[in-house]
DNA sequence: CTTGCCATACAGACCGGTTGGTATGTATAG
DNA sequence: CTATACATACCAACCGGTCTGTATGGCAAG
């Protein structure tokens, strides 16, 4: 108990470390990272250049540490892929879409996806970001893919198409919505495009015996 | 005759802002904006200061002039807008995709799009730049919108659908497929991608009557 | 045709400010 | 006492931008 509580006062390296990617992400999600200043880092943080460069060997390892421990982890909570979905996949995704559609913030129409930025920015750059960037969208991109995968396995996804082609498609129209609506700044060009992927997605569905099939009712339980 | 021709030693203004143009984009669509360096610009064009601010008055009128002069035609050549297109739309759009998809250079799967890469870095830092970026992807969304809307009324094109919202659609694809693949540094994964776009048109054509209309053969007529 | 002029079209030195990074000093916790 | 965890002063390199100097080429006057 008297380990980790209460000291708040005098040192506290984790908290540091913890204050300085807080800060280093905000500042590199608007300006970008090279653009980023790292005296405008520290200030936001409240902490000096000795305090940095004890915990980060150069600005590019607080790049990656960003990445790695901020970006992550912000981007696969925010689409689902961290808890486990079950049920129809094309329903689930579907909910997702809608569910973000709803909680749009203009701050993030206005500054898109960090991860994204990121990843335009650094890639032909640097190849140990472009690794890391590419890493957190593979799990995004597999998680999408397996569940249509079991959805193949359990009816409810036509067997024809490839999960994993269908995957990579579903993560690029997300970012590239997300991209053209801050070039556009709009959120409802956002929302449109989460729509019509929506509408994409119903086509994944294996058509059912002469019936349209436009309209379908969730059942209200809760899974 | 005596005007414009030969006159390649001493002056040529004209030729000397393109010059900095070109390698100005060059610079800019390798580092970015932001870190793309004056000198390094000038080193390629092989000109000095004093040329580069007799032509313009600071380092953003510089990209401004690289987005109107340069990204922009290159950007709608590339993708059809600049020619009109005749005929059933869908079919048009996916004969643009499957050539994109095949003359695809690693120059660009490294490097992505230019301007998606402008509009990813500058729209929340310049107004400016965001206005230049975002009028080039209206042009090329309004082109694709008047396409489908024109396939509506020739009946190629189901009438249930928004023009609009498509297109905005398909552009928002096709620049995340490409920052995806940017990502990945995968042309497998962009061909992927703009194949299963090209897939997703299909499903914009009217339904025929109880067939599945999986094939087509385009007549190979240059229509 | 020639001469002189002057706006244009650069060349290149220079500048203050900012950058990422380092070296050294010091207080704290164990 | 010692390793950790900072704080601070400092630095060379580079940044965009300015300033001054100069050569060119068209044009008007004679």
């Amino acid at each position: 108990m008297t380990k980790t509580m209460v000291k708040r006062r005098g040192r506290d390296p984790d908290a540091t470390r913890d204050k300085l990617l807080k800060a280093a992400f905000e500042e590199i999600y608007r300006r970008g990272f090279q653009a980023a200043s790292l005296d405008t880092i520290l200030a936001k943080a409240g902490v000096t250049k000795g305090a940095l460069y004890h915990h980060f060997p150069d600005k590019a390892s607080l790049g990656y540490a960003v990445v790695d421990e901020v970006v992550k982890g912000f981007l696969l909570e925010r689409w689902g892929v961290s808890e486990p979905s079950t049920g129809d996949p094309v329903t689930a995704l579907q909910r997702i879409l809608r569910g973000r559609a709803a909680s749009l913030t203009p701050h993030e129409v206005e500054l898109g996806c960090p991860l994204n930025n990121l990843a335009q920015e650094m890639s032909p750059l640097d190849q140990r970001f472009r690794r890391g960037v590419n890493a957190t969208f593979d799990i995004w991109r597999n998680a999408v893919a397996r569940d249509l995968q079991r959805g193949q396995a359990e009816g409810t996804v036509r067997k024809s198409v490839d999960p994993r082609k269908i995957a990579a498609f579903v993560v690029a129209s997300i970012e590239g919505s997300f991209g053209l609506a801050k070039g556009a700044q709009s959120a409802a060009m956002l929302r449109s495009n989460l729509e019509v992927l929506g509408s994409f997605l119903e086509s994944l569905r294996p058509a059912s015996k002469a019936l349209p099939a436009r309209e379908r009712k969730p059942s209200r339980r809760k899974q």
